[in-house]
DNA sequence: CTTATTCTGTAGTGAATGCTACAGGAAGAG
DNA sequence: CTCTTCCTGTAGCATTCACTACAGAATAAG
C-alpha cells in the first residue's frame, strides 16, 4: 500500500502479500478504510516508538542530531516504509476519510511535543528555548519530511548525513532570527 | 486525480469532470498512464513558468522571498493542485513507470536551475555563493514542499508567512557553515 | 459539391474491484 | 467428550475497471 497507494492496492493483493484469507481480512476488520486506519495507526506507533527510544539514549543537546541519524538508518534507497505510508494516506485519503485524518493529527501532536524537547536542546543559550521550541517543532517536522522524500525521488540531490546536522542549524538561526532579529 | 491519487481516478470520472468523452480520451492519449505523464508535465510546465514569472520581476536578493509569496498566493486551505499531483504520483506512480519518473526528474532540474540563481541571491556576501546555492536548491526546494505539505495537513502548526523569510534565514545559516563553521 | 481527417456515441470486452453469505473446520474451555 | 468461540474456504454478489471496435457525426481541405 505504501508503494501502490490505497486505491492502488486491491484486497486480494493484501490478502496474499499477508497470507491472510480474504474473508479474514473481512473478520478482523470491518472494511478496506477501516484496515487502511489500522495499519496507519500501526505505522505511526512505530515513528513514535522510535524517537521514545532515541530520546532515552540522548543527552538533549545531541537528540535532534539522534533523532535524525536513526531515521537515516531506516532508509535504504527507499523512504522508510511508514514514511512512505502516512504521506500516501494523507494525500489520498486524508481528503475523504476522517479516521484517517484523526490518525494522522494525533500522530502528529504526540511526534511534535517529541521533537519539541529534543529541540529545545538544540536551541540552548537562547532566551525562550523552550517556547520556539515548541512553535518551530512542526516547522522542522515539515522540513524533515519534505528532506526525505526529495531524497527519496532524487537521491542524489540531497545528502541526508549532511542534512543530519544541518537541519539543526537552520533551526537554530529561525529560532534567532524569532527572538529579535540582532545577532551578539 | 490529485485529490484521489491515480487508481483511485477512473476514466469515467476523469471525462465526466472534463466533458471529454471517454472515447475521445482514448482517441488523444494511449492509456490511463500515458495520460497521467501527460498532466503531470503540464502542472510542472505551470510550476516553471511561474517561477519564471517571478525572476523577472524581482531583483536577485528578494528573488527567494517572491517565489516563496508567489507558491502561497497560489494556496488556499488546500495545496495547489499541481503540487498534490506531482507529490501523488510521485509516490504512487513513481515506482513503477518510467515515463512519470522522467518527467520528474526534468522538473526537478529546471526548478533546481531557477531557485539556484535566487538562492544566490539570498547568499549575498557570503563567499562562493553560486556554488552554495547550486548544492543547496534541491534542498531548499525538498524543504519549502515539505513545510506546504505539512501546512496543507495541520495549517495550525505551521505559518506560511512566516516561512516565507525563514527559509531565506535558515538557509543562509547552512550556506555559512558549509563555507567554514566560524562566524566572524 | 467531394474527399479526407478528426473526433464522438454506442456497445461491449474480460478482468478485477470491495464486500457478503454461510457452512464448516480449528482450537480452546468445561 | 461437548460446547462455544474463533477463524477460514468456497462461492458469488453487483459494480467498476481500463480499454477496444467501429460506425458515423463533425469539421476542415480541395
Amino acid at each position: 500500500m505504501a508503494e501502490r497507494g490505497f486505491a492502488g492496492t486491491g484486497i486480494a493483493a493484501i490478502s496474499k502479500a499477508s497470507g491472510l484469507p480474504a474473508s479474514s481480512i473481512y473478520w478482523f476488520f470491518d472494511s478496506k478504510d477501516d484496515l487502511a486506519a489500522a495499519v496507519l495507526e500501526r505505522a505511526m506507533d512505530r515513528w513514535v516508538a522510535m524517537l521514545e527510544e532515541v530520546k532515552g539514549d540522548a543527552a538533549p543537546q545531541k537528540r535532534l542530531g539522534a533523532f535524525m541519524r536513526r531515521a537515516l538508518a531506516e532508509i535504504g534507497d527507499r523512504l522508510p516504509l511508514f514514511l512512505r505510508l502516512e504521506m500516501i494516506l494523507a494525500l489520498e485519503r486524508g481528503p475523504h476519510d476522517a479516521a484517517i485524518r484523526e490518525r494522522l493529527q494525533r500522530g502528529r501532536d504526540t511526534g511534535r511535543d517529541l521533537l519539541a524537547q529534543a529541540l529545545a536542546g538544540a536551541f540552548e543559550g537562547i532566551d525562550d528555548a523552550d517556547r520556539l521550541a515548541k512553535e518551530l517543532a512542526p516547522l522542522a517536522i515539515a522540513m524533515a519530511q519534505g528532506v526525505m522524500l526529495g531524497h527519496e525521488l532524487d537521491p542524489d540531490g540531497i545528502d541526508l548525513d549532511r542534512f543530519t546536522e544541518e537541519l539543526a542549524i537552520g533551526l537554530r538561526a529561525i529560532a534567532e532570527h524569532r527572538v529579535g532579529g540582532k545577532d551578539p
